[in-house]
DNA sequence: CTACTATTAGTACCTAGTCATAATAGCTCG
DNA sequence: CGAGCTATTATGACTAGGTACTAATAGTAG
């Protein structure tokens, strides 16, 4: 007993945690012991085998392939909606819309919540984000649920422009604000309709 | 010689490339040969054997982590990036991406690929959204690929805040524009370690 | 019938292990 | 000093999933 094994064996798992590739000869050799003591080592440890380890991750890597889908059709689901007027969506944040680290939602998914209402609340067939002003006023958490508001402020007919402004929530807190400057294709041809 | 030979072998290639993870024995199994002769076929067609193959898989997957711990989170593919500097991304705008009815892209996809680039740029554990103005100058349609190209146009350490500049450009014509004011939570500890 | 391809079978060997058993080394306690 | 203990090392039998090589057989074309 080399005055080691406790030390030995918090190197070995970090050895091949940063490095699941090394085999139990290669271990043996950096620590100076035979390739038994190293078993016995994974084995108290439970550290499987070299080919399960490699196993592990390669299969880890074919998961994550899928897990990477992107932004959904419409980000929330409305609740209301008076066309022209005012709508509120819903969305609760999940695993899939947060940092990794901190469990904070990303910008672009409470945007997408806004923008995609600021699109529905508009009474056209084909409604446009011209320009938008955005202001986050504090992060989202995962499991927090975020209600925004839409209200349109202004239509503007000779433009075809309208402006939109929303409001998200989380736990009555104000968390973003944004004005949203639509365009209206088709308001002519709707006209027409008429 | 059941006429087949070849058309095995095309499916092998195309089975072992769906599911590295299969071994020789399942796959003569499944096309009713023997082992040798499935053998013989992964000779012809050079594809390794099955330890070989899922090795390759996490190998492949041990290189992406280390670039894609900033990057995973990112919608697009970030091409070039120079930390606190500038950046660029490439998204391809693909159905999953577009209004059915105009084939044109929804807002904030062209939205969260410049925020995440935004994100992305900067030198630091966590960077958030604080506030942007953005503007989409044309519409994007389905097949096109958009550019965005970041720029850090001013770090203010007292307030901790980085504005960052986006301009997406889909067949070299400006299509977005975006300020981004960032927010550093991580400044401070950043700073103590120098 | 012969030549040729495709397929199958069998053997020896390999790597990186598991599992079980046994031997040895270095201590400490009484 | 010796028994008891832990840690280490050695040994042998066995495993999966192969490689490499040789040989036998089946089926078909010329």
């Amino acid at each position: 007993m080399r005055r080691t094994k406790k030390e030995r064996q918090q190197m070995l798992k970090e050895t091949i945690k940063e490095n699941p590739f090394i085999t139990d000869e290669d271990l043996a050799e950096k620590f100076h012991v035979s390739v038994q003591t190293i078993r016995l080592d994974r084995l108290e440890l439970s550290i499987p085998e070299l080919r399960e380890r490699i196993k592990y991750v390669a299969e880890k890597r074919f998961e994550d392939e899928v897990r990477s889908l992107p932004l959904e059709e419409v980000i929330g689901e409305i609740i209301d909606i008076e066309l022209d007027q005012s709508a509120i969506s819903i969305f609760d944040v999940r695993e899939e819309h947060v940092f990794i680290r901190n469990k904070i939602a990303r910008g672009h998914h409470v945007f997408a919540q806004a923008n995609s209402l600021a699109v529905a609340v508009i009474n056209d067939e084909l409604a446009l984000t011209a320009k938008a002003n955005i202001q986050f006023k504090r992060s989202v958490k995962q499991g927090e649920r975020v209600i925004a508001k839409a209200k349109v402020l202004k239509i503007d007919d000779g433009l075809g422009r309208t402006i939109v402004e929303v409001m998200s929530y989380a736990n009555n807190e104000l968390v973003f604000k944004g004005e949203f400057e639509m365009y209206r294709s088709e308001k002519s041809l709707k006209d027409e309709k008429r």
